[in-house]
DNA sequence: CATTTGATGTAATTTTACAACATTTAACAT
DNA sequence: ATGTTAAATGTTGTAAAATTACATCAAATG
C-alpha cells in the first residue's frame, strides 16, 4: 500500500508534532528519503523520536523501515498520490494536484473492482433486450456518456435525467431489459424507487454506486467502486471519472463478446462521422 | 534506472568479493533490502567493507542509498502504459489494460497543459456574465458534466447537446459572455461554425480540443489536451476523461479564485441535496 | 625477484536510530 | 481556580550500523 496515501489516510490520529512531520515529507517526499533521522526532525522542528513514533504509528519498524516504504511508492508505477487542494494553492499547483490524485483514485477503484461481476454484467448487457442507463445530477452525465457508447452497438438503449421519465420508461420494462443506475452514494431516494419499478416490472438492474447503500439492497447487481470522494470541494469528481472508466470497460467487454465481426460494425459507425467533419 | 539490471550490467567490472555481493542479493533482494550491511556481508562471506565498495562502484552514496535504489526497483516496477485491448482478453485482462491506459493518458495530458492558458480561463471564467458549455456526440456528456459542475457557482450556464439550440443561443452572446467549446478532434463541422457564431457576436470562445485543428483557429483560447486516442475501440475513452479532469480543474481554480466565503455557498448547494436522500 | 597496484579485511571513528527517562502540555474532575 | 492524570514531546544516553583509515595480502609487471 502507498505510504503517501497511508499518511493522509492516518492524518486524523496523528499527534500535532507528528503532522508537522507528516507535512515535512509530504511536501518534499524525494528529499525526504536522502534524509537522516535528525535532518528530518530539524526540518519538522521536532525531536528525533517524534519522527521515530511518527513512523511506527503508520505501521513501520522503525525509520529506516519507513524511508524503505516511502522510496518504494515513490518509484515508477505508484506515483500518485490524493494531495487535496489547498486555499493557497496557484494554478500549476492545483493542476498537478488534481490531475494525482484522480489518478491515485483509478488506483485505488481499480483495484476494487470485482472481476466476476463485471464479466457477469457484460453478459447480462450482450444477452439484453433493451438496456437503459439512468443517473441523476452529476451521475446524469455519466449515464449520458453510456448513451453515447452502448448506441454504436446496434442495441435498444433509452437514457433520461428526468426522474419522471425514468419511472414511465421503467413501468414499459419486461424481462430481458437490463436498467443501469448510477450513482456514487446510492442514497439518492428518487433513484431508489425507480430501482424499485424496474425490478418490479421484470427487469435486471445494475447499480453502479456504492455497496450496502440503500440503492444496493433493491439491485440485482452491484457493480461497486470504492473511491474515496474529495469532499472538500462540494463536488463529485473522482467519483464520476471511476465510473466512466467502468463504462469503457463494459462497453470494451461487450465489443470483445461480439467477435471481431461486430467491430467492424463499430468502424462503420465511426466512418458515418467523417461526413461531418473537415479532413485531416 | 534499476538497479538490479545495473547489477548485471556492471557484474564484469566487479572484483571477486563483489561478485559474492551481487550474487547474493540478485539471490533474495526482498531479503537484501531488510538486512544490515553487516548481515550482508556475513552472508556473502565478505567483510563489511566490501559491501561498502560494492554500492559505491554502482553509483549509490553508499549502503543505505543502494538499499534505497534497490526498493525501488523492487515497487511494483510496472508504471502505467498504455497496453491495448488485445482480441483474446479476458475480463480481469482488459479491466487492468483500460485502467491502466486511462491513468497513462492522464499523465500525458497532465504534461501536455499550459497552466497559463488554465489560468487565463479560469480568470475570464470567473468574470464571465454567462458561461455556455458545448460538445457533439461524445463531447456532449463532457459539456453536460461541466454544467453539473458549473451551476452549482450561480452564475447563468447554458448547456445545449442540439447544434440548432447552440447556434441560437451564440446568437445571443454578447460581450463578457464566455463560451467554451469541447470536441477532441476539433474538426467537427457544426461546431466550428458555432464558435464563428459565438464570436461574431462577441463572445470569447475557449476551445478545449486539438490545437491547430479547424475549430482551434476559430476560437479566442485554446485549452490543448495531448492523449493518445485508443482508436482500435472506434469509441472516444481516455480524451473524454482527460477532458472532463481538466473541468475538474478549471472549477477548482474558481472557487479558489472566489475565495472561502463562496466555499460556504458550495456547501449549502450540497447540503440542499440532503432533503432528497437517505440519511447515512 | 623486487616492486607496485589493486583487492580485501581489521580496527577505529562517526553517524544514526532508538530506548528509557524527564518534562511539558492538555484534559478533566473536584 | 486547583490538583490529578494521561498524553505528548523532548532530553539524554546507548547500542547498532555504516563508513573511514589503515594494514595486509595477492597478483601483476618490469
Amino acid at each position: 500500500m502507498n505510504i503517501l496515501d497511508k499518511i493522509s489516510e492516518y492524518h486524523g490520529q496523528l499527534s500535532k508534532s507528528e503532522k508537522k512531520v507528516a507535512e515535512t515529507i509530504l511536501a518534499n517526499p524525494q528529499s525526504a528519503i536522502h534524509s537522516s533521522i535528525a535532518t528530518l526532525a530539524r526540518q519538522a522542528n521536532v525531536s528525533e523520536p517524534t519522527v521515530n513514533r511518527f513512523c511506527r504509528r503508520l505501521d513501520t519498524k522503525g525509520f529506516p523501515d519507513f524511508k524503505l516504504h516511502l522510496a518504494q511508492s515513490l518509484a515508477n508505477g505508484t506515483p500518485y498520490v490524493s494531495r487535496h487542494v489547498d486555499e493557497n494553492d496557484g494554478p500549476d499547483e492545483y493542476t498537478k494536484k488534481i490531475f494525482e490524485s484522480t489518478m491515485a483514485s483509478l488506483d485505488l477503484a481499480r483495484q476494487s473492482v470485482d472481476i466476476t461481476t463485471v464479466n457477469r454484467v457484460v453478459d447480462l448487457l450482450t444477452q439484453a433486450q433493451k438496456i437503459s442507463f439512468f443517473g441523476l445530477g452529476a451521475s446524469a452525465s455519466v449515464a449520458h456518456d453510456a448513451l453515447n457508447k452502448f448506441f454504436r452497438f446496434n442495441v435498444p438503449v433509452v437514457y433520461f435525467d428526468d426522474v419522471v421519465m425514468q419511472r414511465m420508461s421503467c413501468m414499459n420494462c419486461t424481462e430481458g431489459d437490463v436498467v443501469v443506475l448510477i450513482s456514487h452514494t446510492g442514497r439518492t431516494k428518487p433513484l431508489v424507487e425507480v430501482a424499485q419499478i424496474a425490478r418490479a416490472n421484470g427487469a435486471t438492474v445494475v447499480g453502479m454506486t456504492a455497496k450496502d447503500s440503500p440503492l444496493a439492497k433493491e439491485c440485482s447487481m452491484i457493480l461497486a467502486l470504492e473511491v474515496p470522494e474529495d469532499t472538500d470541494m462540494y463536488m463529485p469528481m473522482s467519483s464520476r471519472i471511476a465510473q466512466l472508466v467502468m463504462l469503457d470497460i463494459l462497453a470494451t467487454g461487450f465489443t470483445l463478446r461480439r467477435g471481431p465481426r461486430f467491430r467492424e460494425n463499430l468502424k462503420r459507425v465511426k466512418d458515418t462521422l467523417r461526413g461531418s467533419r473537415f479532413d485531416k
